[in-house]
DNA sequence: CGCTTTGAGGCAAGCGCTTACATGTCAGAT
DNA sequence: ATCTGACATGTAAGCGCTTGCCTCAAAGCG
């Protein structure tokens, strides 16, 4: 089952056998077909953590993802995997859940297994990756606070998905938009609430500006409503712009049970595009993120940078598109 | 950055490095804590895939899944990646799509770099593994419709969920019970249908029996129900019981439409409790099934037969619970 | 006809680590 | 004072594969 007992059985050396089954040239036709027959025979299958000692290649990326939760991550991992897939790499996944010790292991468990290193975590930045990670293996982050220093990033658009939404609600004449943001210190969240500031400024909109407390649950999104519609002596907003989808859907109840219509006496939107965004009726209206696009090209970029350290390391954001 | 660089620098043979790093014994704590020295300042790591070769060890399995998307996948995988943390495995993913050449050729590529295979994949059939993956290495098949056959498998209970759904109608009531059906050569469809035969039969509620097709898409569910309330002389069913989700919802907007009210009029059931099921109104009723626990338990089987491959194999069943 | 090419294949040195076995030491035991 | 272990280390043989370098013979050359 080994390479040397296909050698023995065909009566060549090793050398040999390793060239043919590599397609390496300098064997004759006649050879060449007796190594493959009897590799067939033997039903030889070459191990590849030898391969990878002997060439220093894997052709396995480690993938470090935070929480393996719902639709999000499945989406990124679709797009790695396709892309890996189309590549002909492998993924070695890790979820990494808590403490930035925890990732720290995992990455040094990688050593000797994997390329190269896509990783999404808090914990990430440029000093611990040279921490922990071997100087010589390529790295890109995903969806992290920290910029650049000699590693390449992929980020969601969040601020510029805030926006975009902000400008749509206020190109239909919405004038007083109201925010729910999410947890203080969630990355996503501080920038789409950064965008949303920026906006209101751009747009001249600072009186209608109104920023209500969430945490990404449905439930605070439920509450933040609730809030809005207690006579407070304070106009409803037209508009509602939840920093994700979940909140907005938590609003969407509380608008329905105090019978307030939407989007006849009020505007509601979200973020992310979850797909119950759709099947609510209304249906919301969301800006979406492309998080298999984000993973598929996280992927390529790393690919790249394997098969070519030299490149330029840039950090590139993932536009998000309006639904 | 190798073993032999610490030892050369801690003036030890690789031998004994190896031994502090391992922790095995027969070594003095002075050179001990010494190795440990250089290694902290060398900023040693061991490479895993040397470590694999020598040990035959990889402490990785390799998870094919037939496919990425949505909700399913992410908790079966998130399932997966908990048990096998902890338990100190890694995990080595790889979807496949296409053909059973595919399959094979994905099997054949981690040779090697796994010490167990957990498989979902249509082709994944006793001979199939025989043929393609080392005698070996032991693998866990997840909702195949094969069993046995010297390999451990689990299997979604999709019959007795079909069948616990339909005593839940008949016992609110429900006499006339129709189904939609999922697509012919889908295994969980399949099943979910004969489980709803069954029950039928034991209730002796054969007379109300009616399957429309469908294929597991909301359109196909759409126009299951729109076919079932277009007056062909035939009454309507008390309940309709959707194979899936999706279509429940499809069937849901349908009645919706045509103002018939649920569960006034009919009631309405599916299968996968997709969080959607709950959001919308009424909240669709559905059986659940415990994707996360599924994987959690096929790894854990996995990991027993790869630390004694004398267990005996044996085919357990998941259990979905109503909801 | 002697000499350089060139194609086919073998030799053997690794890749980084583990581990069975051998060696050397020193503290009791006799 | 000699012997016997127990203990601390070193030696070296792999694990399965790749690859630079070398050999050898047949072919091409003037």
């Amino acid at each position: 089952m080994t390479l040397k007992d296909v050698a023995r059985e065909a009566q060549v050396s090793t050398a040999t056998v390793s060239r043919v089954i590599n397609g390496h040239g300098n064997v004759s036709e006649a050879t060449r077909e007796r190594i493959l027959g009897v590799a067939e025979r033997l039903r030889y299958v070459p191990d590849s953590g030898a391969r990878s000692l002997s060439t220093g290649l894997t052709h396995t990326i480690g993938v470090l993802l935070p929480d393996l939760y719902g639709e999000f991550f499945s989406e990124i991992i679709r797009g790695i995997d396709q892309a890996a897939r189309a590549r002909g790499l492998h993924l070695l996944l890790s979820g990494v859940h808590g403490s930035a010790a925890e990732a720290a292991r995992a990455i040094r468990a990688l050593k000797g297994r994997v390329d190269g290193l896509l990783i999404m975590s808090p914990y990430a930045d440029a000093a611990f990756l040279e921490e922990h990670s071997a100087a010589d293996t390529p790295a890109v982050l995903m969806n992290t606070p920290v910029r650049g220093y000699g590693h390449s990033a992929f980020s969601i658009d969040n601020r510029g998905g805030a926006r975009v939404m902000v400008s749509h609600l206020a190109s239909v004449g919405h004038r007083r938009i109201a925010f729910i943001s999410g947890p203080a210190d969630n990355f996503d969240a501080t920038e789409r609430l950064a965008g949303y500031h920026e906006a209101l400024r751009e747009l001249g909109l600072e009186a209608g500006e109104r920023v209500l407390p969430g945490d990404f649950s449905e439930e605070s999104g439920y509450r933040a409503a609730q809030s809005l519609l207690t006579p407070q002596g304070r106009e409803w907003p037209d508009a509602v712009f939840a920093a994700n989808d979940m909140m907005a859907l938590g609003s969407l109840f509380a608008f329905n049970e105090a019978h307030v219509g939407v989007p006849a006496d009020i505007a509601l939107a979200g973020v992310d595009d979850i797909p119950m965004a759709r099947f609510v009726s209304p249906p919301l209206t969301t800006v979406r993120v492309r998080m298999a696009e984000l993973g598929a090209r996280a992927l390529e970029r790393l690919a790249a940078a394997i098969e070519a350290p030299d490149a330029a390391p840039t950090t590139t954001e993932t536009v998000p598109a309006e639904l």
